[in-house]
DNA sequence: TCCACCTTTCTTGTATACAGTCTGAACCCA
DNA sequence: TGGGTTCAGACTGTATACAAGAAAGGTGGA
């Protein structure tokens, strides 16, 4: 109860958002399991009104589903619904880097782009790299991909990206590595950057369909990346988001 | 969707959010117009509760959009956004069709969308075609759609499309033609089922790069099919969506 | 012993009251 | 006359009470 006068900074809804996501992703909740609204009130310790708000929101993420009869459940992700919204996630950021090609950005605009494939470049050709140097990567990589959809200027792209975004699996950030896996996550964030420069190029170069189709590779890798993270646990900041999966013993 | 009838099996925030929606969509509410809560309780006749779980949800869509200080606006959208829209639709659309194509239908999954063809084959052959055939054209159309869709067989992708489908405009389905137009419209509808009919041939014979790139292209045709009916107002049913569109008194 | 019906309880849907905050206008002082 | 301060009004955020509906378990009758 001490805990109650956290951080008035923050609306109840957030808060009871926050706190219910949190408890999704660590996995106190598991996949399948139903939560009503009182338990969330427990959970969360704030009124039955900004919860319901919070509930909904986390629907909408795409965390939470709808029950019928009433009531949310956690919801549940096959491995194909991950990789497939891997592949989602690609195919919007590849229509993302086509706009931007396409509709011409100016000197200026793309310069925020370069900055952050540079500041990446120097993180990447450490060798070997480090395991801070992985960490930093996942921030970087996600400035570039923001910012990357930013240059294609329509705000519905923007918008279902972010939707593809919030679920945790879809984002291509996930290289925390175990330091036993290190070298061969190496190999993969070369490539990775390759796209990433490539996909500058091609939108400096005004080519539209060489920008798309670096990105959606981009994605492909990532998706065999995650592949393989599944089969070896090697990813160690995918352990959260992959208590969403469906375990075996769920069927 | 929904008739209008008060209906006491609808929940009161069901029947708040379709009272606003179509407050919006029908221009009562005008694109960048403010609406408080308690303007929304008056107009619906619901207290605050279900009106601003209404008033979430249709943010959710798109339809509305937060104001930092409180409250929501009616969002107001430019001739880019929709185009945009119609395109991102396409390409997640082209992403479905692959999906379908690549996974393997079988023959029995395939059949309800196979007879939606013919269904659709059998209107569009009428020469002259009737403004009662364009109807059901708009709803065998977007059923074809749907069932499109759902064969993609993965449960991200089709989320993905029913939330930019909420935007009415982004809806290839806008084919209610003012009696003038007809005949042009008709030669739009003939390739329009072409596309269809490649993307089923494709989808059969495992051609997943066709059957996407067939679906991009249905939604560049929609996308000219818009452009020309803004020139021309002649797309009857759009009308209504349009009021979405910011005027450009307000610029 | 089994089935059906009733009752109890849990849960959500809805309404409303209360409090804190933000905005805007008016008034006062320099 | 202009700027600052204060007050009032409105609006949202939050909590809670009340009612209706559904599910589950128990009891009585066949």
């Amino acid at each position: 109860m001490n805990e109650k006068v956290v951080d008035r900074s923050m609306s109840q809804t957030v808060r009871a958002q926050l706190a219910l996501r949190d408890m999704v992703l660590s996995g106190r909740l598991r996949a399948g399991e139903r939560i009503s609204e009182l338990q969330a009130v427990e959970i969360t310790g704030v009124s039955r009104t900004p919860v319901r708000l919070a509930l909904v929101r986390l629907e909408d993420e795409g965390l939470l589903q709808a029950i019928p009869s009433g009531g949310f459940m956690v919801k549940a992700f096959s491995e194909r619904d991950i990789l497939d919204a891997i592949e989602l996630r690609g195919t919007l950021e590849g229509l993302a880097a086509r706009f931007a090609a396409e509709r011409g950005v100016t000197a200026r605009s793309i310069e925020p782009l370069k900055e952050c494939l540079a500041d990446i470049d120097q993180l990447v050709q450490q060798d070997p790299i480090s395991v801070e140097a992985f960490s930093a990567y996942v921030t970087l990589n996600a400035r570039f991909h923001a910012l990357l959809n930013e240059l294609s200027g329509s705000a519905p792209v923007m918008r279902q990206i972010d939707r593809v975004a919030a679920l945790p699996f879809a984002s291509p950030s996930g290289f925390v590595m175990a330091q036993s896996a290190l070298p061969e996550a190496h190999q993969i964030l070369l490539i990775a950057q390759d796209h990433h420069r490539i996909v500058v190029d091609a939108i400096e170069n005004r080519e539209g369909a060489r920008a798309e189709a670096v990105m959606r590779e981009h994605a492909r890798l990532a998706a065999r990346n995650l592949r393989l993270a599944l089969r070896n646990r090697t990813h160690l900041d995918l352990l959260p988001a992959l208590t969403l999966l469906t375990s075996a013993a769920d069927r």
